[in-house]
DNA sequence: CATGAATGAGTATTCATTCAT
DNA sequence: TATGAATGAATACTCATTCAT
């Protein structure tokens, strides 16, 4: 069985542009990349960049929607054999912090960037969050179908909590540009999370 | 007691800027407010804007800063007489919920506009915000050392979590310019943050 | 007498490409085309508008000059069997204001798009109206000669006054695109033409 | 009594730019006008345009709105103390005919450049055209009904014979930069107008 | 305390056109 | 006959900021 190294079916000009505009968000703020910039790292003509998105923006938001694609192929193939609502939410909790860490650009431009602007929440990028938003829902009302999950916490509360405390957890990596430790943050969060932080006895 | 009307220290030109700043802020990004609208808003020229601040960000900062102090007034004032870092906690999430539901453009410059901008962190306006976070570690600590809070949750993830949960569930709020409920937020959110989502039995 | 079909010598790009402009110019400026827009229309690639026209200028040109051969073949034929300068300048005035009425589009590309270009005056296009206005000439002098029109007034500003009537008559229907009644324009402008706003009497 | 040499009320950027534009549309179109050129001519920043002008439309507008606003100045004045609609015609044929001829660069503008812009209708400088369109129509209407002009025509086609002649007998001039005789073109048109081309004996 | 005139550097975006295949 | 990838030069417009008065 041959992995066949799948073509991209994108011309050579997108792909180094594309390649180009992820390398300099390394290093910068999307709205202090310039097109002129990205076009000299490319290696192409400004004009080029038109062609293949229909502004700057768009570029931004394409690149994002491949990130999420991956990601979203990863978390399916993570809660795979995975049983019960609540080590499932263990699961995403992990795997999404460990997104965060392993791509603390993109974590920079969900947490920070892009969501000031209104288009984004149109965008097709936007779109598989939404789907992402639904899944992590459909989760948790399982668990409370299934008696795992108290039921007089709104699932909707769940998961902006959830959120919440990953994203809060990851701000100042994003923003520092620090790394991040997934295993112990996700343990903190899970814990929290699951049986929060008063002490039984004292309750 | 005479109620003092406390006389404004600040000229009248700088009063009418932020005055008109605020006014714009209310429907229009940071960004996309330009000197030339502030200034027409206000009703003075644009070069005076520079007298009373060193730039644009700078204006935003200091506006920011005179929210924060009234915040943290508010904050000690509701705290007072309150026993317990549970019931303080439970409070500080109250009262910060309930100011941004109260001044929405705030709750969006903080959550979404200012973060971007490594100056903020370096402002007198974030000092607050440290001042703050400060505060809550103590309380959460606090609550550790009385036996209240567990101890095997590091009380900044209990922060981060508190917070996180907040901010995630003011965000679309922020972003559409859409009402919050207070109350309803803050009961879900403490008995989250406090019991956590998995039921007793069960676990 | 079989009525052949003549087939299009052209190839079928070409076809694709002067009706997909042409269906353009009935809603957009020359200007505001673009070949994209064009060659996206017309369902070829843009590179082929290139193979059979130098520009889109010529494009342009040609477009119009195929309608200009259309336009003489009909005058001439409309002119066929009748007698007198002053019919025939009737007849004219009526033709052409008709093909402005029928034809709007090319109305408003003549008498406002093609003529700043100073590159319109060397076209193959406008060597057709050359001739056209030869032998509008031609028959002004011919009525001058047959004693039929004065002899004061120099033919070239006949010809002037007849055209700048016209065109200033279709100016409106062609700038807002709004409809043209041939009959009662024909009618006052041919009035006032042959015959002058004097009253009889008065003078 | 000193003729107070009127202080003009602009700032002398804005004066500037207003010149150097006037000086390149003497040989080039407007669209071949760039703003950067305009400010490199004036001397000035190419921002400043932008300070006295909403875009480069705009300076053309304001341009051509002062030109027309001085052209109503004259043509009022050369009115005064003439009496008859004919006359009143006659004398306003030449004096359009002389501004044209006068100021080739505002013919080739108003018959060529702004007639295909739908914004120009819009503009305060066509407005003045408006005016001026009316105080012909009233002259016209006061001849029909003085019986000094023919009522069979409408009053509209004799105001677009009067222009269409004008501007068509001055269109070369204006297209290729042309001296233009005022004295023989007027004598030639206010003949054909007035008495039409028709041989008296002959009709 | 306030004005208003001017700057200047930036920046995305457009589009006709070419050419190897 | 037609494609499709790429060019490259042009260009209008924005805006925070300065400074003499």
């Amino acid at each position: 069985m041959t992995p066949k190294q799948e073509p991209s079916p994108w011309p050579p000009g997108r792909i180094k542009i594309v390649r180009a505009f992820k390398m300099l968000l390394e290093d910068k703020n999307f709205h202090a990349i310039t097109t002129a910039e990205i076009a000299r790292t490319a290696g192409v003509t400004e004009g080029l960049i038109y062609k293949y998105f229909r502004d700057k923006r768009d570029l931004l938001y394409q690149v994002l929607k491949a990130h999420f694609e991956k990601f979203l192929l990863q978390i399916e193939r993570d809660l795979r054999g995975i049983d019960g609502a609540v080590n499932k939410l263990r699961k995403i909790i992990w795997s999404n912090l460990d997104s965060y860490a392993n791509h603390r650009v993109f974590a920079r431009i969900i947490l920070l960037e892009v969501r000031n602007s209104p288009d984004y929440f149109e965008s097709e990028a936007y779109e598989l969050v939404r789907q992402y938003n639904r899944m992590i829902l459909g989760i948790i009302r399982e668990g409370v179908r299934d008696g795992e999950i108290k039921e007089d916490i709104a699932p909707s509360f769940i998961r902006h909590a959830i959120f919440g405390a990953i994203e809060h957890a990851c701000l100042n990596g994003a923003i520092f540009n620090r790394a991040l430790a997934t295993d112990p943050i996700a343990e903190n969060i899970c814990r929290l999370i699951f049986t929060g932080i008063v002490n039984r006895g004292k309750e």
